[in-house]
DNA sequence: GCCAACGTTGGC
DNA sequence: GCCAACGTTGGC
């Protein structure tokens, strides 16, 4: 059954008009093991995304992905030219996975960080737990309903 | 730019 | 295995 995650990127790096533009991105980057266990092991082609930006004014959720392949190693991980790169890996054991993500649509209007706080019915998100840098977080179906739905009024409304 | 909150690294 | 030092994330 499709699940619904978060995902972060800073729109420097990775916009959601990016993933527009591309049409497919392998997600990759991500070396934190926690949200690499979620990415191997839970993420599933058909699971929603909802796409949130960070380090910008003002951080929040700006539009919707779906997962579209199974979780794969991080090709980064092996390219002594990236970032990415991690000489601790090998192709026998690789430590990194990525998930191709589609777009499905940009959201109206962007749900801020700041409002998502504001929703007692989003209080249990893990977005705003203290100090949660997770970059790949699940979300309950009916939080991510929520924000949806929330894009579609205006910032003021509930 | 600041800094709180984490995660990782590495000496011992 | 402990834990201090260091690096990173990311909101403000």
């Amino acid at each position: 059954m499709a699940r619904s995650w978060l995902m972060k990127s800073e729109p420097n790096d990775y916009a959601y008009g990016d993933l527009e533009r591309d049409g497919r991105t392998a997600w990759d980057g991500v070396r934190n093991y926690q949200a690499r266990n979620f990415l191997r092991d839970e993420a599933r082609p058909g699971d929603r995304v909802l796409f949130y930006h960070s380090n910008v004014q003002p951080p929040g959720v700006v539009g919707v992905a779906e997962v579209a392949s199974e979780p794969y190693p991080d090709p980064a991980q092996f390219d002594p030219d990236s970032k990415y790169f991690d000489p601790k890996a090998t192709e026998a054991e690789p430590r990194w996975f990525v998930v191709d993500l589609v777009p499905v649509r940009e959201l109206p209007r962007t749900v801020t960080l700041a409002e998502i706080k504001a929703d007692p019915a989003l209080s249990e998100m893990l977005l705003v737990r203290r100090g949660n840098r997770l970059s790949v977080m699940p979300i309950a179906d009916a939080e991510a309903d929520r924000i949806v739905q929330r894009a579609e009024r205006p910032a003021d409304g509930s």
